[in-house]
DNA sequence: GACGCCGTTGCGGGAACCCGCAATTCCGTT
DNA sequence: AACGGAATTGCGGGTTCCCGCAACGGCGTC
């Protein structure tokens, strides 16, 4: 007997995932769902699935969150990604927390029942790893070296989102403020504030910090719960670092 | 006969809402659809619908951009949004657009399918206007004065969010350089910036500017497309004062 | 070991931002 | 006509940001 999961806070999008997993060849004998990523992390401990099904975007807990509660507690768990965006800053938070032993697969919700069932079919059962095309193209962006920020910069990135100051910044990160600054003018030269700002008169008509994060938004290099999860993770940074006292310098 | 269009970018959600209508008691003779927002404002043109059912995500135009267009021809063309988000930025686009005359209603994809069928009854056939109780919430700290931003400091929230310097939105707003400060001052302490700052130390840990945009963003005030609708209007404006030269000062 | 590349850091200055104080204007109320 | 509140503007100064220049250190190549 072998169970799956299904996690998507959409009730049509489940019911569709429902039908379409039970109408599959994957021997499916019992199936569990959840609506939200706590809920995904208790049941994935309880049930142990074979597969699970995931949607990124939900209350309470992300989906990068939840798989990656669910891989520590079993790295071997095949977990199909299962979105509506393609953006940046959802590929770059799964290709950070997934193991090097992992199966799991991203697909975006405009896929084809046929692209579905066979992705599951491919995940589930045969253990391979796939992505779709789309993601694809801005997995490589994000990891080669030609377009696409460094992690270093898109840290910063997400430090000026969140409204850090550069001292803070230097701070969080551990290194000195003129840093901060030199990464942030790569940052400004990667998404290209050096060649539109003059456009319009004498004087600048952009702030290179806020224009930043703005172009971030609109390029999909982050969004508004990237910069949510950034602003909880620095807020537990402090407490912790508060905690310990200055003792960590 | 009668018609209706459904306007609706997710194939699921699109068959789900055709399901619903067909089988209402609408005298519903013929159902056209749509893939997005410009597809939507020609068809509404085309076979002139009983009324719309119109989802506010979408490529192309957004479903308010749409709603502006429909509306333009037709004043009194009820329209249903269905939407996923009860974010402030999309309510307020809505409230800003709609004439005095017309019938529409604001429903979340999370409803059942019972109160959507019930919407639906009572905007096009009763005629009357009814948003669902979630986003009545969102409308009254909008609109009212204890909670909720002002026009003013509405635009220039997005007049930052979109990297605008100071200098930058005093012209495009018409006013002093030291007004868009004022503005700004209002704004910042509007959105609670005046409360944490100063925990962790000695410094300021955030800057003003960049922090509003991001405490803007997770409470949903604005968001990524928003953003991209006030840029390429400020681009718009700038072109067109370009045109017309500093003649209008 | 010399060379070059890259990231880090210091210095310094010009520009932009943040904001308290105060004068003025506009508008609605009494 | 007088009053009060809200918005606009000027002034001044302290802070932060932006960035060119240059020095220093690590790391891989030849």
């Amino acid at each position: 007997m072998s169970t799956f999961l299904i996690v998507e806070d959409d009730a049509l999008h489940r019911s569709f995932l429902r039908e379409v997993i039970t109408r599959s060849d994957l021997g499916c004998t019992r199936l569990v769902e959840a609506e939200d990523g706590e809920q995904a992390i208790r049941l994935a401990r309880e049930v142990e699935p074979k597969g699970i099904v995931l949607d990124l975007q939900m209350p309470k807990k992300t989906g990068v969150q939840a798989a990656k509660a669910i891989w520590a507690d079993d790295p071997t768990m095949p977990i199909l990604f299962w979105s509506n965006y393609a953006d940046e800053a959802y590929v770059r938070g799964i290709t950070k927390i997934v193991p090097a032993c992992a199966t799991y697969g991203y697909l975006l919700k405009t896929s084809s029942k046929e692209r579905l069932l066979r992705s599951i079919q491919c995940v589930f059962v045969e253990g391979q790893n796939i992505v779709d095309r789309e993601i694809r193209g801005v997995q490589q962006r994000g990891a080669g070296q030609t377009e696409g920020l460094s992690e270093a910069e898109y840290e910063v990135l997400l430090d000026i989102a969140i409204g850090l100051t550069d001292q803070a910044i230097a701070n969080h990160r551990g290194i000195s403020l003129r840093s901060v600054q030199g990464r942030l003018q790569q940052l400004y030269a990667k998404l290209g504030l050096d060649e539109i700002p003059l456009i319009a008169g004498r004087t600048a008509e952009f702030n290179s910090r806020s224009r930043a994060v703005a172009v971030a938004l609109m390029s999909r290099l982050i969004n508004g719960r990237s910069i949510e999860a950034a602003d909880s993770d620095y807020r537990r940074a402090m407490t912790d670092l508060g905690r310990n006292g200055e003792a960590a310098k």
